[in-house]
DNA sequence: TTTTTACCATACGCTGGCGTATTGACAAAG
DNA sequence: CTTTGTCAATACGCCAGCGTATGGTAAAAA
């Protein structure tokens, strides 16, 4: 089932629930137990296709440019972009891709969500080490770098969704981005320490 | 009761439940209903306290330390301080704190929960604010930057939890400690654009 | 000593979700 | 036409948590 994936985007891991879903969508759960095993299995299906998307997705924004620099700020203004809550483009585009990851974060403790998810940090994490060490940064620096990225978008995801008013709007906003970039990406002006 | 802030800490806000706190504590949620009204009642009186001494500790702090930038270092070693989810030092302590402050803001749905973290997010960021105005920064570099680094302090605290060995340990974590506190406070070598 | 007050236990009914038969409809294959 | 396989509905039992009613006990107050 594809609604799950919106359930749980909208009600968090608590709403993709076996009984409410099948009310949802106009059917009964006895109908739901002949797709899937378990509420655990309906479960396990929707996080391993958003670990899937998750890490393909960011595999092909890699192929398909170069310089590193340039990943990093396109990868910042894909993750970043235009006001990630407000959702009013495309109704769920952004929105429900926003709102989906921050329900699996919510639920890190489920011992099912667990895994997923630090498989996930892994390869989001291993990817921006990467392009900080085609910067030409040391492992170390480029690995702190990598987390502190992470943890900015991580921070700044919960930001928008739990104080959203103190988050500038509009061309505010535009301005908030280029601070993050230009402090987070060496090349604009800042950083360019360290490494050769 | 108090048993219930370590509840919260350790299984999160669905753990702050009247009988299995009840059978924690060796008596029967007969008794419960006579000390609280409600759960409700008891998540709020839960969550009122940590607000009261979030609130309450910071203003402490601000009131010691005159230089803003030296007030913003001490704050990042407490709050980032000593790898957080280690938890040995003295048992519950830090530990804890980070502990509770995870649950709330994994509970940041909860119609009881969303205002009360609300307030504390603006709180803080209100006062990462002042102290970024005080070193000089326009209202809205400063806005900006207390932004990025509440993300950034919020998004670490996960990274601990979710991805644990991804972050360095020991020594290592304080170099990584020094390099956040270097790229997000001004004065150790980067930063001092703009504002006078 | 009676009586009130503070605290706790027992027991009940209610809700909502999970999982399991069991049965039915309906279409495709035999 | 019958048989088989696919999908759905009904109905049941189970469990866990919430909230309520009621009764008990022991100490303090009268």
């Amino acid at each position: 089932m594809e609604a799950a994936r919106s359930a749980m985007a909208e009600g968090g891991i608590e709403a993709v629930a076996v009984e409410p879903l099948a009310r949802r969508l106009g059917v009964t759960k006895g109908s739901f137990y002949w797709h899937f095993e378990d509420r655990k299995a309906l479960l396990n299906a929707t996080l391993e296709r958003w670990e899937k998307e998750s890490t393909e997705a960011r595999i092909s924004a890699s192929r398909r440019i170069f310089d590193p620099r340039e990943r990093l700020v396109r990868l910042g203004e894909e993750v970043f972009g235009d006001a990630p809550l407000d959702g009013e483009a495309s109704g769920q585009g952004i929105f429900s891709r926003h709102a989906f990851e921050l329900a699996v974060s919510d639920a890190a403790e489920d011992p099912l969500v667990r895994p997923v998810l630090r498989r996930v940090i892994e390869h989001r994490v291993g990817y921006l080490e990467e392009c900080y060490r085609e910067l030409g940064f040391s492992l170390e620096e480029a690995r702190h770098r990598a987390l502190l990225v992470y943890a900015a978008h991580a921070g700044t995801l919960r930001l928008f969704r739990d104080a959203p008013h103190l988050v500038p709007r509009g061309e505010g906003y535009t301005y908030y981005r280029r601070h993050l970039l230009s402090t987070l990406v060496p090349g604009d002006r800042a950083g360019d320490a360290e490494g050769t």
